[in-house]
DNA sequence: GTTAGCACTCTATTTGTTTGAGTGCTAACA
DNA sequence: TGTTAGCACTCAAACAAATAGAGTGCTAAC
């Protein structure tokens, strides 16, 4: 039994087999090989090889009189070790991501869409997750006579506000008096910082108005969930119907369904594709690329999936990812969102 | 020539035909009706009744030997004369509109996805159209030393808020100054009205800081601006690729994807759906329904469309939309939006 | 006006045939 | 010993012909 270890004639061939694949989608013969590389090697030897190839698991003959097709395990040893990391130019990237960007959302949904455009397939990105959000500062306003207004600056500014509900009109002097209570003891605490003890103390030093400061409360805390929540934006997803290998079976019908429910793909993305901060994952720049079954996201199996993680700042993270065919264009993809990953760190570091 | 009108026997089979196109979306033929009716005719009848309904233009025959289907004229009487409006249940209407929404834009994705996985075709839905915002009251707080935070409130008591640059931190009194002359002179204005002259008047009552009255100004502008923008939910959008008929050519496509860009959406919707207020649309609990050609969005030419417009408040108008194939089930859709729109009524009424 | 009957049309399905790409194996070669 | 030419073999895809079945239109009789 041979080694697992290619020699470098397998490997070449390997690799040419691949990019050829990557190119025309179609399955790659040995006649083709012996052509399209340098190796001046007959067809009848590349055959030799490719029966190797493929016993070693590296390849994948569709029909017994078909040509060769890359295993899972064949595109791993190519993105790991074959692959060529140009740096990739990527369209408009200036002129979108320089536009002033008020909410991080709008960015971050161009930043989706630049993707999908850039590379035609599909894109998707989550707002970041920090760990838990702190209140920093939050001031009461009268809004009518039966309507206040909160507005909750969250670490990070973040404002919110929140219609709150009131039985009468407050004296501006009794709003000043709250809002200093309020913020002294609930500066820079967070929804599990906020107990009951705190919360008694509001509500010794508001005194009569102590009604009032339930429901500041509860707005408070439906603010810092709001925040939490991780949303995912998502671009191209018809890109997915391009591509024949998928949309053949029900595989794009499925993933189409799963790009198009939010819900459900902030839970799977936050669940999945976050979790494993153990090994290669999380590091700010790096690139994870899931092929095929790799994907632990069970409607994206027939896929590849490539993602990163942006840092917005110190310890806040989100990830961007790109969807597509197994035989998506990796070189490029991974160029992207280097590129990408670069520029959106000068952005966040000037802000 | 006959007249156009159609006789009541003629009237009973096309409604046949009909229904029993809308529910096997195969070709009917006329043994099919001769038995599924009561009209107790031999098929040969029925055939030289189908001759007359074609070359009258309610039926089409896809091939010689075929049976029919429903023109967009036979469809159209279909809808205008035979219909019957049973009234629908919508399954979990009350639960889901009853949990509190405390933005509309939360309520009107439920509604979207309410209706999308009620009918089981795609839905989507308009935040509503105000003529033009007015500015209801502006407050400016201080953030830090390097930013101040305008807290915008729109007619219809939508808060907004933006942050703007401020070269140094503001004393208390000062911000208490500006923000009466602010009130003052902009209450209730809308964007067309706050014009150079008044700009001019608070430039002078705000003396030293009128640098950063053009700032307030932007961002008022822009809160405007940013409310005015009609947006588009949309649910079901994948349902379409259930129906043969649309994922045949690409007609499925082309509709996913202008599903997708919800700005394109947004503005073909604002467009060419409710601009034509001059004859039946816009009146409030009214249903329209564009068969095929008759839709003005081209990527729905193969499809109906049912709109509704809800009425958010006096004069306040939005867009709720079905889109399925030709042959989908208008009595429900139709049925299913005159509840939705009673129950939203309710709703805005008791806000 | 209605209907039975029949010839006719056209699609969809099946079956068989051909073509061509590609393989694996063997035997000869350097 | 590794490489290659040659050949028999396999299989999917493309094409063609045959068949079945649904449905029609028309005619003639009721």
């Amino acid at each position: 039994m041979e080694s697992d270890k290619l020699d470098s004639r397998k490997m070449a061939i390997l690799n040419a087999i691949i990019r050829n694949y990557l190119e025309t989608g179609e399955p790659v013969g040995s006649r083709t090989i012996s052509k399209f590389t340098d190796l001046s090697l007959s067809s009848a030897t590349i055959r030799n090889e490719m029966a190797d190839l493929e016993e070693l698991g590296y390849l994948v003959q569709p029909h017994t009189s078909a040509g060769r097709i890359p295993s899972d395990k064949g595109y791993r040893l190519y993105v790991d070790k074959m692959m060529e990391e140009k740096v990739e130019e990527v369209n408009n990237m200036k002129e979108v991501l320089d536009q002033k960007a008020d909410r991080i959302e709008n960015l971050l949904k161009k930043v989706a869409k630049l993707l999908a455009v850039n590379t035609n397939y599909a894109s998707m990105i989550t707002t970041p997750k920090y760990r838990s959000r702190k209140l920093k500062f939050i001031q009461l306003t009268n809004v009518d006579d039966s309507h206040l207004l909160a507005i909750i600056f969250l670490e990070g500014n973040i404002p919110k506000n929140k219609v709150i509900d009131a039985d009468h009109r407050y004296e501006e002097s009794v709003l000043l008096k709250l809002n200093i209570v309020l913020n002294s003891l609930l500066q820079d605490l967070d929804l599990e910082e906020i107990n009951m003890n705190i919360i008694q103390k509001i509500k010794e030093q508001a005194g009569e108005d102590s009604a009032l400061i339930g429901r500041v409360l509860d707005a408070i805390g439906e603010a810092i969930r709001e925040e939490d929540n991780i949303e995912v934006y998502t671009s191209g997803a018809t890109n997915i119907l391009n591509y024949p290998e998928l949309s053949g079976d029900d595989s794009a019908r499925r993933l189409l369904y799963t790009l198009e429910d939010k819900q459900e793909l902030a839970e799977l993305v936050d669940d999945k594709l976050s979790n494993e901060n153990g090994d290669n994952s999380g590091k700010r720049g790096d690139i994870q690329v899931y092929i095929g079954n790799e994907t632990p996201i069970d409607s994206m199996k027939n896929c590849s999936v490539v993602t990163a993680t942006y840092e917005i700042e110190e310890g806040v993270y989100g990830k961007v990812g790109i969807i597509g065919p197994k035989r998506m264009d990796y070189d490029k993809v991974v160029g992207t969102l280097k590129t990408l990953m670069t520029q959106l760190d000068e952005i966040f570091k000037k802000k």
